[in-house]
Formats: structure tokens, C-alpha cells, sequence
DNA sequence: TTGAAAGCGCTAACAT
DNA sequence: ATGTTAGCGCTTTCAA
């Protein structure tokens, strides 16, 4: 019926060798003579001999596959950190699993368990849920090295994240110093890391320069469209409106543009705005936006180098924190403090 | 050394059975009696026993696993199709190995050999060389079912695609009754069926309309940036400039849009905008965009469906063909043509 | 219905 | 350096 798959003992078998030395050859073995080599080759490249990926896999303990969890491959962020990791380990040989976590908890921990299930040689991962306990357990039942992607989350496994207070601060500080006092924070309602950290460094600078930290600026929606529209709508309209407001997003910054939009004030010169994470959307607004930008592509880089440095050399050393900076691009969006 | 991994052989010993009958248990098997089917369960239960990925694909021939080939997950678009279709695989016990191809033919085929070799049970490929040899050949050779997203390809699967003539059509449709004769198409300049097809789309439905094709209103770049903005700059201070554009994607209608502001032209008063591609950034801009939305979920359903039934049920019927149609979402960036 | 046993294709340990 | 062989963990005949 079936066509029989060519395997290594036909190979072998053509080659006039053993088996054992055509898995030598086709794994790159030193102790091969030329002539071997050669035989098994040739052999190889007449029946078209490929390895059973499955075979190799059970036999040598190793999947050749990373695990890639992100909440949503949707957003841009994450689009560009899995097309660089991509990019990456398809170099070294390796394949992605891609799932999206989607905040969902219970559907996060299918996925962790699927991932050990299947054997991943490695896994990168950014849960949804830090704090849920289904989540973490599921985390610590991993037996492969793992990167945690901007998370704070207390495990063994090395982390890359961001520096979201050094970049709020920046934001902050510049638009300070285009004389801005009230500046207004929208912000995704999340139990993450980001919003945490984001929050805080909020807090710290305008503490550390002596303005009031008034809970009226500081807006957290659990919807990115219409509730945003509202709450920074009625913000605007106070008669103590910001001049500036830090957003994050595309979709969060996009709802407060709108909201600016409708409330006919125009950018920069009646309100400032600093996108929280740089995307195609700021870059193309009228006026372009000046944005906060996360190094994407250099912590896939990084991320990828010390997974595979795990993966190889399988000793385990102390795991890793590294943080990346963000960089603030200044484009048309910001302008000196109206004068009342 | 290793705590040697609980297999199949230790449920069936606890359970004090045969193997084969734990087999059957847990693939849930009719021929087993409840009594085995208790005693096995509790076993799996006691040992958390999780069955080998790679044994059982290694024995049964199937990997569980869909492989994706796009052409960049950075594309709102392919984006929002991979986490529809990673949504109803998931579901339906497979993950997704996810590659982009980034438009680039070695990177592809080698993408595709990697595929075959690692014997995905489906396939879903975007490739962006859809006139390769070398793509079509290592396509060819894939020996599994496979569906073909929105590509012009000669072969035998299955395959999905959206009406871009007749969105195109729906489109200058809606801009002539508004009054506009001279409307603009500014698209990336690349051999794509969404590409050659909305051109297509375009000379046709003018030509129909009565109108005049001029060649100065249709914009091809390779580069979504500067040229865009150049061009389309350019052609705006022409005296017989366009009151309508229609344009692609994000980067492109963002560069246009900038260069509709440059030309201290208003969005919609004096020209007419309207994006092919429904994103963020069209419903987020402002004015929020008119934009022609795909139903890329539904294409992911539909996909997803069709692959799985060849997946499941092995018999090869005809291949098929699905076409999906845009949708004229109406927003605020269309008006009336302007009085000379 | 159940159990025994043959292998899926490969790697690695061991013997030569 | 090469060949032989045991098994990785599982599914699936085949017999009972």
C-alpha cells in the first residue's frame, strides 16, 4: 500500500555500510573516513533520503523546537519579538510553536502543558496571568530552560524585560521640560508587569519633581475603545485638563487621539502625546507621534542566545536578568505647555 | 542519572494490565471494558503519566501539527489569521509551527522542506513568491493536504482567497456616486495576486464606469515609506490632481496620509480616502478611515475546516476553491467631490 | 475484550 | 573507524 518511506537502513544498505555509520555520517560524526563519507552521501542524495524527524526525536531526546507563548501575536510588539526570534532559531535549526495565550488562564496552561507534552527543547514565554496560580504551577512543572519575556514572575528561568520606569521617566522629564505639569497617563487596566512598572515610574517622577500626583490624570480601561473615548473625553473637558497625555498602545493611544480629536484640540499645540511602545500607527499619525520605542528585535537577540546557550551546553548556571532601555523618538507630537 | 521518564509499559504494570489495553484506554478506544478503563485511568492519574509526542507520531504517523507559512506576522492581517486559525486548531488538538517567509524565496523553500520533514499532518502557506520555480517545485513535493492563502498557484490543494476585483469594484463604486471621476490607487509594487488583482479590479470597474485610466493615478512602491510620500506628494500638486486614493495596508495609507497632510489637504473636505485593508490604524486615525475589511476570521474558520476534513477523513476529493468578499466599512473619510 | 509481540526510524553504547 | 544491537515509547496487528 503505502510507499514505504526510505529509512537509514536503506541507506545504509546502498551504501554497503553499517547503520551505524550512515547516522554518523548524516549526524556530522568526526570519526568518519572520506570514503564512508562519501558512500553514504551518495546514497543519500540517490534515494533522496530524509531523517524521520519523529525518529530522531524520541531516539535523542530532543525536539529541535522552541515554544513561543505570547498573549497575542495581534499586537505589533509581539509580532516583531516572534518574527525575530523566528529569524533566530530557524538559523540554528530550530522551528517555533506559536500559541497565543489570550489572557485566558485555563487556555495558558493547556499550552504550558501541550509544550511539555511535546517535548520543547526550549520555551519562551509572556503569560497573561503573573499572578494566577494555575499559571504559575503549570510554569514550574516545565523541565526545559525557559525565558520569561517581560514578566515578573519568581522562578528559575532567565528573564529579559524592559525598563518601563527609566522609560517613563524620560517621557515624563521631556515633556517637563517643555513645561508641562499636569500630564495625564492611559494605561491598559492589567495585572501586568508593563502597567505595573509603568505606573510606578509615573508615580516616582512626578514625585521626584515635586508635582501632585492626581489620581484624575491616571486612567485605566479594561476595554481599549469607547471607555477610553469617555473617560479621556470628560478628562479634557475639566476645567484643569491636562496639556499632555503618555498613552500606550495602538489601540488605547488611537481611542485617546480620538478623544483629543473630538474634543477639538489639536496636537501639539493645544495637548502633547507620547505613545508608550513604538508602532506603525504612531509613525504614521498626523502628526507623526513621538513614541517610546522597546528594542524588540535586540531582546530577541539576547533572548535567543542565552536559550540556546541553555539548550546546548546543558549545564545550568545562574539564571539571568537582563533589562533593555527604551529610547524615546522625538517626532511632532509634542509641543511647549499652552499658556492659560 | 535522568529520573527516567514514566511510560506506557508503568501504567499498564500498575494498572496490571497489557499495554495494548492502556493504549486503547487512553485513545479512548470502544473495545475497552469499564473495569480496565478505571483501573487505567487511576494509574495515569497516580503517576500523571502524559504520553510521548514523538513515540506516538513516530508510531501512528502523525505529528498533531499544522505548518504556517507566511510571508510576515508583522502584518495586521496575517496576524489576525494566524491567531484564528491557532484558535480552531488548537481546539482541535494541533498546535502550529509558525515561519515567516519574508518574501524570501530560499527562505521559503528551505521553510517548506523543513515542513516536509517533519511530517506536518496540514498545511497553510502564503508564500510570496507565488511565480518561483523553486517555490512550486518544493510545494509540490509536500506530500500532505495543504491550502493555499490567497495566492494565484497551479496546483493541486485547496484553496482560499478574497474577491479583491470585486472589492475593488465596491470601492470606486462608492467614490463615483459621491461624485469623484479622477480616484487614485497607491499599492506596493510586488507580483501578488492581491496586488495584480486589485489592478485588475481597477482598470475594469473605470473602464465599465466609463471613465479613463489614467496611468499617473496608479502608484506602485517597493518601499512603504519615503517613495510613497514622495509620489503621492507629488501627484497631489498636480493641477488635475486626484480627489479620491484609495490605498494598501498600513505603511501605505499612513504615508499617504501624511502626504495628503503635507499637501495641506484635508481628510475629507478635499480628497477622499479609503483604505484596502481594515487595521487599527484605519479605525483608530483621525478621521477614523473607510476602509474594505476582509473576514479573516472566516477565512481562518473556513480554512481550518476544509484541512482538518482532509486531515481526518484520508480520501482526496477535487480540490476546492472558496472566495471570500470585502466589506465597504463606511467611516468618516469619504465625501462628496469637490466643486473645481 | 484482552494480551503478546512486532516494529515505527533512529541514536548511542558497546564490541570489534 | 566501523559494525552490531538494544531500545526510545508507542500503536497495532495477531492470537487467544
Amino acid at each position: 500500500m503505502r510507499p514505504k518511506q526510505i529509512s537509514i537502513r536503506d541507506v545504509a544498505a546502498l551504501a554497503g555500510t553499517s547503520v551505524g555509520s550512515a547516522s554518523r555520517v548524516i549526524n556530522g560524526a568526526p570519526n568518519v573516513t572520506p570514503e564512508i563519507r562519501a558512500k553514504v552521501e551518495r546514497a543519500i542524495a540517490a534515494l533522496q533520503y530524509r531523517p524521520s524527524h519523529a525518529a530522531q526525536s524520541l531516539r535523542s531526546r530532543n525536539s529541535k523546537t522552541i515554544g513561543c507563548m505570547f498573549s497575542d501575536v495581534t499586537n505589533p510588539l509581539y509580532g516583531r519579538a516572534f518574527r525575530a526570534l523566528e529569524q533566530r532559531f530557524f538559523e540554528a535549526g530550530y522551528m517555533l510553536l506559536l500559541a497565543n495565550g489570550l489572557n485566558d488562564p485555563e487556555r495558558e496552561i493547556s499550552i504550558l502543558n501541550t509544550f511539555q507534552l511535546r517535548n520543547m527543547d526550549g520555551i519562551i514565554i509572556a503569560p497573561g496571568n503573573e499572578r494566577h496560580l494555575g499559571v504559575l504551577e503549570a510554569i514550574r512543572k516545565l523541565t526545559m530552560p525557559i525565558v520569561i519575556y517581560d514578566r515578573d514572575i519568581e522562578i528559575d528561568a532567565d528573564l529579559v524585560q524592559y525598563d518601563h520606569v527609566e522609560g517613563m521617566r524620560a517621557a515624563l522629564e521631556y515633556l517637563m521640560a517643555l513645561g508641562h505639569r499636569r500630564i495625564a497617563l492611559v494605561l491598559w487596566k492589567a495585572e501586568s508587569r508593563a502597567v505595573r512598572r509603568r505606573i510606578e515610574g509615573y508615580n516616582a517622577t512626578l514625585l521626584a519633581a515635586g508635582l501632585q500626583i492626581a489620581p484624575e490624570l491616571l486612567i485605566q480601561v479594561d476595554s481599549p475603545t469607547s471607555p477610553v473615548l469617555n473617560e479621556v473625553t470628560q478628562m479634557l473637558n475639566r476645567p484643569d485638563a491636562p496639556t499632555a497625555i503618555i498613552a500606550q498602545g495602538t489601540q488605547i493611544l488611537g481611542s485617546t487621539l480620538r478623544a483629543i480629536s473630538v474634543s477639538n484640540k489639536r496636537v501639539p499645540e493645544d495637548i502633547s502625546v507620547i505613545g508608550f511602545g513604538d508602532t506603525d500607527f504612531a509613525t504614521h499619525y498626523s502628526p507623526p507621534l513621538t513614541a517610546l520605542r522597546s528594542p524588540v528585535e535586540s531582546v530577541a537577540d539576547y533572548a535567543s542566545n542565552v536559550l540556546l546557550g541553555r539548550i546546548q551546553n546543558k549545564q545550568s548556571g545562574e539564571s539571568t536578568l537582563k533589562t533593555f532601555p527604551y529610547t524615546l523618538v522625538e517626532r511632532d507630537s509634542c509641543g511647549p505647555a499652552p499658556q492659560k
